[in-house]
DNA sequence: CTTAATTCGTACATCGATGTACGAGTTGTG
DNA sequence: CACAACTCGTACATCGATGTACGAATTAAG
């Protein structure tokens, strides 16, 4: 419902804006969950009216921003062979979440805080099964800890996804290293 | 310069309405970080106009409800046996951090958006500080992982701690097992 | 009991952001 | 080319929250 799909006709420059302005978005809220409407326009090279023309209202703009996202990560991690060792399959997601979640860090809290409760993990259903799974895997080929539920560790992850960017915005963690920390830090808490 | 300390004389109710001031920011700031000077007012059994009398700002009033978590939060850990063996210590340091961060959870939230920037970490300074110790001690004592530096460890703990919260907040996690599924989690991290 | 401190209601000024209204200009599209 | 779709500026209405001004009633403290 955030992006009208089901319309007539469009034209071509008004699909063109569309997507530029949910791009920017993306990219402002990506970095500032405060970024206004104005903001976006701008930074989308759109006026504040051509903006409120394809979204009624800023919560509508939010979610397509977020539907966005997670249509982008999809592409990325689906392309991902999480066949085989469940562990090294496991690093190889993280290897490419990363970014994903690096770069979305804050539209996370936009959403929290305009979409209607439960909405966020609603979205989040796809991204979040398929790394549950892998865990579940990993469980049963006895690699992973079975102390502690799939859900619980599959959270963990995310949590210190997300703390990995936070420092890495803070300049307190090279980017570069990212990536493998994240990886060196959360496999012992998988395997307990 | 959040509590107006140095001030001639100030009378018993003044000082009583200032604590339950502080109070009821520190509770509704823990659960939600956009509490309005109004909701704080009221929860304390106060006139806005009361509270404004004491904090000339938001800010002010945000600050001084974060000190005062901190400070009670001081009292808590300054009482943990720390000495002997580095991972007992820090089982026993979690427990008791549990409490702590879930209660604060948002209120951290709301300081970053309203405090200068690096102000919360500053204040979080000693808490912090302890924390670093303590890994650096079982680092040294052969228990702890050195091939990630003790800063980062410790914030994967925070991260850990507040994703537990937010889990608990969400009903996803029961409250009571928590402190315990928080150290099992972080455990395996330090030990690596 | 006298005084000064404190409470606190009402009313108002301000500010930033959201969203609407109007309308003139611009540009794809058939 | 003609028309509808679209852009987008200005101006405005609204809303919620912050903070100020005034002043009367209350209350602690010596």
């Amino acid at each position: 419902m955030a992006a009208p799909e089901a319309r007539p006709r469009r034209r071509a420059d008004a699909e063109r804006n569309i997507a530029r302005i949910v791009t920017a978005a993306r990219t402002l809220l990506g970095s500032n969950p405060n970024a206004t409407t104005d903001d976006i326009a701008q930074a989308a090279g759109v006026g504040r009216m051509t903006l409120y023309g394809h979204f009624r209202t800023r919560a509508d703009l939010v979610e397509a921003a977020l539907m966005d996202a997670l249509r982008v990560g999809e592409e990325t991690l689906s392309s991902i062979d999480l066949s085989g060792d469940a562990d090294a399959a496991m690093i190889r997601l993280l290897a490419s979440s990363w970014r994903l979640v690096a770069e979305s860090a804050s539209l996370l809290t936009a959403a929290e805080d305009v979409l209607p409760p439960g909405r966020v993990r609603e979205l989040h259903a796809a991204p979040a099964e398929r790394m549950t799974e892998l865990v579940r895997r990993g469980q049963e080929q006895g690699v992973y800890r079975t102390d502690l539920p799939a859900e619980w560790l599959v959270s963990v992850v995310h949590y210190v996804l997300h703390g990995a960017a936070a420092e890495s915005r803070e300049k307190r963690l090279a980017a570069p290293d990212a990536a493998d920390v994240v990886t060196r830090t959360v496999r012992p808490m998988l395997i307990g």
